[in-house]
DNA sequence: GATATATTTCAACACTCATTGAAATATCAA
DNA sequence: TTGATATTTCAATGAGTGTTGAAATATATC
């Protein structure tokens, strides 16, 4: 991931509902939510909730998938991890501190 | 930090400028850096600059400090990483991922 | 094929934000 | 005090973004 994919993920996470949706899906983990079960948890309206999904899916930060008529959505936690470590690279020019850049979520 | 901070932060970061910066001064560390040695190291004009370290600093991710007729700006590492755990908290349910949702730079 | 459910697209509006050059402020040195 | 350096503020312009309701698409069921 370069730069401009950093600051779109970042963009995308810097909105309240996109913000909240993405959490939801990192709660959610692998299995994922469909978007009425987002419409459940979120005060969300459904046209805000599908513009906002396609933003996060833009960023890469969500992944979808079709099951039947629903849509599966997930978080796409390598693409979360990379935009954590871009923040913290080379931190203090690796003298002061041991800034542990790997993966935050080990196992998604 | 509450959400509203957090957004805040993010927003802050996702600006190819303000990225730069933030970055900077992370490798930096605790010694921080005036703007004329950011000048230097980025391409963005004075004025730019301000404005962005001004932003930066309303978004609690730097401190700055005078000294003398410099001015000596640092990352905040804890807001860091407070939005760095934002991201990932309750990760998969705690089921699935043993996410370690520590502070990522220990020592700043 | 016809109907119901799930999800997305479209268009319009108000609002916020980055950029720029010129001018202003603050501190230091002579 | 005067001149030089460091940094910030101001005002104006142009571009990008979130929200909304109505309509459209896709899939499943009868």
């Amino acid at each position: 991931m370069n730069e401009k994919d950093i600051i779109r993920a970042l963009a995308a996470l810097a909105q309240q509902s996109r913000l909240q949706i993405f959490r939801q899906l990192v709660v959610a983990g692998p299995d994922g939510m469909t978007p009425t079960r987002l419409l459940e948890a979120l005060d969300v309206p459904a046209t805000a909730l599908s513009f906002h999904l396609k933003e996060l899916n833009h960023a890469n930060l969500i992944t979808q998938e079709r099951d039947g008529r629903n849509m599966i959505y997930r978080a796409d936690f390598a693409c979360m991890n990379s935009v954590l470590a871009y923040l913290t690279a080379h931190c203090c020019e690796g003298t002061a501190c041991e800034a542990t850049t790997q993966a935050i979520c080990t196992v998604c």
